[in-house]
DNA sequence: TTGTACGCGTTATCAA
DNA sequence: TTGATAACGCGTACAA
C-alpha cells in the first residue's frame, strides 16, 4: 500500500497556545473541560481554538491520556436497516460528547468473531463498546470484555443478567398488544408464526402472543402455531401451511416484517384476499411494513432510539453504579393489512 | 464522560523485541514488511508476535509514522442495504491489508457535512477517503479533499472527471439491457419511472431506456416517460397516472425498486394482475425485490463489489498512476413480476 | 542487515 | 489557577 503523503502544516494545541498566550497544558485543560480554568483563560483559548479551526489529534490524545475519545458499535446483518438505524443512533450521541464511533460490521457465523473484536480493542483502545444482538448474547464475547474490564453495553440482552448496562424494548408486551389488537378487531383464530429458536425475542413474542390469549379467554389451539427462521421465504412457507388447515387463521401475526411480507406473497399467491380475508400483522424490523401491498400492521422497534440510549449509557452514566437497563418505547402501527373480521 | 479504567498491562512492541531477542526497530520493520530482513529474523519476529498475541496500538503508528493504517468510508443513505453492503465491501478489502475502515454514516442534507468531514480528516489522519452518492458529486467536498491532498475514490460518479479514480457500474447500459429485455418479451408501450433528477443515475438510465427503445426501432411516446423521487410513493404515484392512459403501458419500468415496489402497489390497489396484464421491473438498490409480491425482475448492482474495488483503488493502486475507472459488471436479474406479453 | 536516538501531539504528574 | 517536564508506543533518520 502507497498512500498519499501528509498534508502541510496542521494545527496543534502548540499553535493554540501561542495564539492564546498560555500553556500547552492550559489549553489541553480547556479541551477537556477541567475545572479550575479561570472563566476567562478558558474563553480566551476556546476563541484561539476556533481561530485556528484546531482539532485535536486522536491518535495523540489516546497515546497519552487515559480515553481515546472513541466507542465501538458491534454490530452483524439481522437486517441492514437495523445496523444502519443503530449507526445513526450512536453516532447522534456521540457527536454531542464529541466522541467518535467506530461502527464494526461482522458477519453473524465468523469464527474470527473474537480475535476481531479483540484486535479492535488493542488496536483502538476504544473506550467502550456497545453490542447488538445476536452478538449481545455471546458468552465469549461477554466473558472477554469483562475480563480485559471493557465497559460495553447490551442491547437487546436475551437474559436478565445485570453485569452490564442494557437497552432493550418490551417484547412479550409488544407482541401480546398486537394479539389484544387482533382480538379486538374479531378474530379469533389467530396464526402465529415464530423466529428463529435462537434469537431472545423470538420466544419473548411468542410468550406474548399466548398472553393475550389467556387474557381475553381465547383457547389456545397449537395447530396456528408455527415456527419460521426470520426469513421471507419461511413466511410464505408456514403461511401457506396455516392456510390449508380445515379450519384456517383469519389472521396471521408473524414474528418479524420479512416472514410477513412472505405471508402477504402466500395469501397473493393462493388467492386469499388481504385484508378481507386474511389479516396480517408483524414487527417492524427491517423498513419493509410500507413497502409490500397491502401495507404492514407492525409493532415499531425504535432502533435508533435504543442505540441512542445505549451510547448515553456509555458515555453518560456512573460507571460506578449498579448497571441500568433502559426499556424504550415500542408503537403499534396500524395499516391497511388488517381489518374488521367481516360478519 | 467518565468511562472505564484502561485494563493492565498491554502487549507492546517492546516486548516483542525481548520475547524475540531483537531491536523494537527489527519488529518494526518486520510489521511494516519492509525489506533488509533476513529470513530467519522475520520469522523469530512474527512467531514473538503470534506467542505474545501482539497488535500494534494504532495511535502510536499513526502519531510517530506517515500513515494512519484507517481509511474513511463517508456515506449517507439512498438506502440502508446500499450503505451496509457498501460497508461489509470495504471492511473486506481493508482486512485483506490490515487497514481499519471508519464508517461515517452522514445525513444527506446536513449543513454540516464539509465541517465533519474535516473534522474526521484532522482527528484521524486518515489515509484515505471513499466517497459514495451523492457525496461522491459534491463539488465542494470534492475540492476541499484536493486542497488538503488527500486520497480519495469516488463511487458511482456523476460525471466524467478524472482527477479521482472511481468504480462505477455503467448505468446506461444496464438501463438499455432491461427495456431491451421488456421488448423482447413483446412488450412494445413501455411506461418508464425516472428517479429524482439531482442524481446522476437518474439521467443515465433514462437514457439507456431511451437508447434500446431507438436500436429496436420503436417509437419513443412521451406519455410515457414520467419521474419520480425514487420513493415508494412516487412510484405509486406514476404508476397509477401511467395506467389511466387511454392507451396504457403493458409493461413498466421504474429506475429503481423501491418505486417499482409502489408499480406493484398501485397494480394491486387498481386490480391490474401482475404479470399478466402488466410486467414491472425496477434496479435493485434497496434489497426489496425478493420481498414484494410478485418478485421483481431487476438489474442488480454489485454494492458489494464496487465497495471492494474502491477499496482496493485506495490502498493498492499506484497514487502516481493516472486515476482509474474501474467498472463492475451488472446483472439483470429476471422474476416472476415480468411475463411474455399475451397474444 | 541491524540498532540507537529522537520526535510525533497530547495528557499526567508534580511543582509553583 | 497555571506551567514545566516526562511519558505514551511506535516509525524515521541515520549510524553501525
Amino acid at each position: 500500500m502507497a498512500m498519499g503523503e501528509k498534508t502541510g502544516a496542521r494545527v496543534t494545541i502548540r499553535d493554540v497556545s501561542r495564539e492564546a498566550g498560555v500553556s500547552i497544558k492550559t489549553v489541553s485543560r480547556v479541551l477537556n473541560k477541567e475545572p479550575y480554568v479561570r472563566k476567562a483563560t478558558r474563553e480566551k483559548v476556546a476563541a484561539a481554538v476556533a481561530r485556528l479551526n484546531f482539532r485535536p489529534n486522536l491518535a495523540a490524545r489516546s497515546l497519552a491520556g487515559r480515553r481515546s475519545h472513541q466507542i465501538a458499535l458491534i454490530c452483524d446483518n439481522p437486517s441492514p436497516y437495523y445496523v444502519y438505524e443503530m449507526q445513526l443512533g450512536v453516532r447522534d450521541r456521540c457527536a454531542a460528547d464529541g466522541v467518535r464511533m467506530i461502527a464494526q460490521p461482522y458477519d453473524r457465523d465468523s469464527p474470527r468473531l473474537i480475535a476481531d473484536i479483540e484486535a479492535l480493542l488493542d488496536e483502538t483502545h476504544v473506550d467502550g463498546v456497545i453490542l447488538t444482538p445476536p452478538v449481545t448474547d455471546d458468552a465469549a464475547v461477554l466473558a472477554m470484555l469483562a475480563r480485559r474490564g471493557v465497559r460495553h453495553v447490551r442491547v437487546s440482552p436475551g437474559d436478565d443478567d445485570t453485569s452490564a448496562p442494557a437497552t432493550l424494548i418490551d417484547n412479550e408486551g409488544a407482541s401480546a398488544a398486537m394479539t389484544a389488537h387482533l382480538l379486538a378487531l374479531g378474530h379469533r383464530r389467530i396464526g402465529f408464526i415464530a423466529g428463529h429458536p435462537s434469537y431472545a425475542a423470538s420466544h419473548q413474542r411468542q410468550a406474548g402472543h399466548a398472553r393475550a390469549l389467556a387474557e381475553a379467554g381465547v383457547a389456545f389451539d397449537p395447530a396456528l402455531v408455527r415456527t419460521g427462521d426470520y426469513g421471507f421465504g419461511s413466511g410464505a412457507e408456514q403461511a401457506a401451511a396455516l392456510l390449508a388447515l380445515a379450519e384456517p387463521p383469519t389472521a396471521i401475526f408473524a414474528s418479524n416484517d420479512e416472514m410477513a411480507a412472505g405471508v402477504l406473497a402466500a395469501a397473493h399467491r393462493l388467492g386469499v384476499r388481504v385484508p378481507e380475508a386474511l389479516s396480517v400483522a408483524g414487527f417492524d424490523d427491517s423498513a419493509l411494513a410500507g413497502f409490500v401491498w397491502p401495507p404492514l400492521t407492525t409493532v415499531r422497534q425504535p432502533v435508533r432510539e435504543l442505540a441512542y440510549q445505549a451510547a448515553d449509557l456509555l458515555l453518560a452514566s456512573d460507571p460506578e453504579a449498579d448497571p441500568e437497563r433502559r426499556a424504550v418505547a415500542y408503537e403499534l402501527v396500524v395499516r391497511g393489512s388488517t381489518a374488521h373480521l367481516a360478519g
